[in-house]
DNA sequence: GCTCAATTTAAACAGTCGTTTGAATTGTAC
DNA sequence: GTACAATTCAAACGACTGTTTAAATTGAGC
């Protein structure tokens, strides 16, 4: 069944100029097009051709903007990256300021390093998803000019984050604490890059929206839990990992 | 300074036959460089001619005795993916037939999943390492025909350990043990791919050898206690995520 | 209008990719 | 040795890769 409608022609002063529609420039529109691309079927199999011809683009354009296709790479990773990795660290500074003399707790923590990416797992409007996805794929990326950026990125918020922890949890030697930090982090990057491996684990009840956010709801206190867990001392005679 | 030695020639009966030296067939050649190149630069970057010129094969030996690049990847993985998660329910049926009627500890169904694992991290002879590695970064990979094999060849033993775990933990709701579990996966597969990774948050000291064993022996307590901890009740009103 | 720089465009570049082909070689059974 | 299948080999296939080039177009300042 089809109702027509009369169109009305709007007014030159309805027009909403401040959020021009459709006019974004060339460097966005190929950042939000390698975003989703590089989400979907990661760098090497993302062409520059698949990139440039979903944001309607010039091929050249890429090299133009950015010189590279690494370079392209990196700076979709930088725009929401960067941002993200500071307001982790305004958060932490934020609850330290108002915890005064007294150390923080491992919620305090792990909430600032959540909070910012539950930020972007909210986001539907701007892609905030797909970049989380595409971050926690990048993880794992072999690919050296990744790591070497993704380690450079991250180099002073993990420096912040680890001296939090090795303040709230005084009784937790450094290295051993280093190596929970790291498992904190791997846990949540392969949940973020989640969508199809999720589906082999857990199996949904449809209807439920909004996973991402339930999802870190249920991991902060699986991790906290993980952090604050007693040292073994002598784990080379514990019972775990007897040979069978 | 060159020394020079005369060499003997070896008797007949010298000489091993019953392992042959360098004789190793173009199937078994190509496996073993393709599952190090694979694990060093990905699928995608890693092109049949770097592997057969690796294994010093012909490049239509990898078409002719796997069809496919692709197919030639799920070789790589199957060879010892089914083995290890074989090994693994192995393990968990020998625990739960020494258990009896009591229900198995965190401990046991954590080390039945470790073990099978460990050995391959011990295993420096035939390439071991190499593979949780290739594992650990598979897990990431977007390519839909990569995602679906994996899940295919985990189905079964996930859904084994699914039942040992809420077996062992009745107080925990289903699904919130589906997603810890799958935190568990996460981390583990995270903490196996690591290598450069793990520069970045855990500074090693120099000479400590054979870490991957040393890492899943502090990651499995880690992660018995996440599986361990309380379940929240009431995740919307906690403390946690205070929109800051 | 003109000028000059910024940007966009179409076309071509030099390679690499996975796969296929048909002939040459090897191994095995008789 | 002969016959026959399994395997190896060099060569080529068409398609696709990231990048570069030079001309065409656009936009702003004057």
């Amino acid at each position: 069944m089809v109702t027509s409608t009369i169109q009305r022609i709007p007014r030159v002063s309805e027009i909403p100029v401040d959020r021009p529609l459709e006019i974004v420039d060339t460097k966005s529109r190929i950042l939000d097009a390698a975003e989703e691309l590089f989400m979907e079927h990661g760098f090497e199999a993302t062409s520059l051709r698949l990139i440039t011809t979903a944001a309607t683009v010039n091929l050249a354009a890429v090299n133009y903007h950015f010189g590279s296709k690494e370079e392209l790479f990196q700076a979709v990773l930088t725009r929401r990256l960067d941002p993200m990795n500071q307001d982790r660290m305004r958060l932490l500074s934020l609850y330290e300021a108002a915890a005064g003399n007294t150390p923080l707790t491992c919620e305090n923590i792990i909430s600032a390093m959540f909070i910012p990416a539950l930020k972007l797992a909210r986001d539907h409007q701007t892609g905030g998803k797909n970049f989380l996805r595409l971050l926690g794929r990048a993880y794992a990326d072999p690919a050296p000019f990744i790591r070497e950026f993704l380690s450079s990125q991250y180099a002073e918020m993990i420096a912040r984050f680890r001296a939090a922890f090795s303040h709230a949890l005084p009784h937790i030697p450094r290295e051993e604490l280093s190596w929970r930090l790291h498992f904190v982090m791997g846990a949540l990057s392969y949940t973020l890059a989640g969508t199809d491996a999720l589906k082999m684990i857990a199996q949904f009840q449809p209807g439920e929206a909004d996973n991402d956010e339930k999802v870190l709801r249920r991991l902060a206190p699986f991790l906290a839990a993980g952090l604050r867990s007693p040292v073994d001392n002598a784990p080379d005679a514990h019972q775990w990992f007897a040979e069978a």
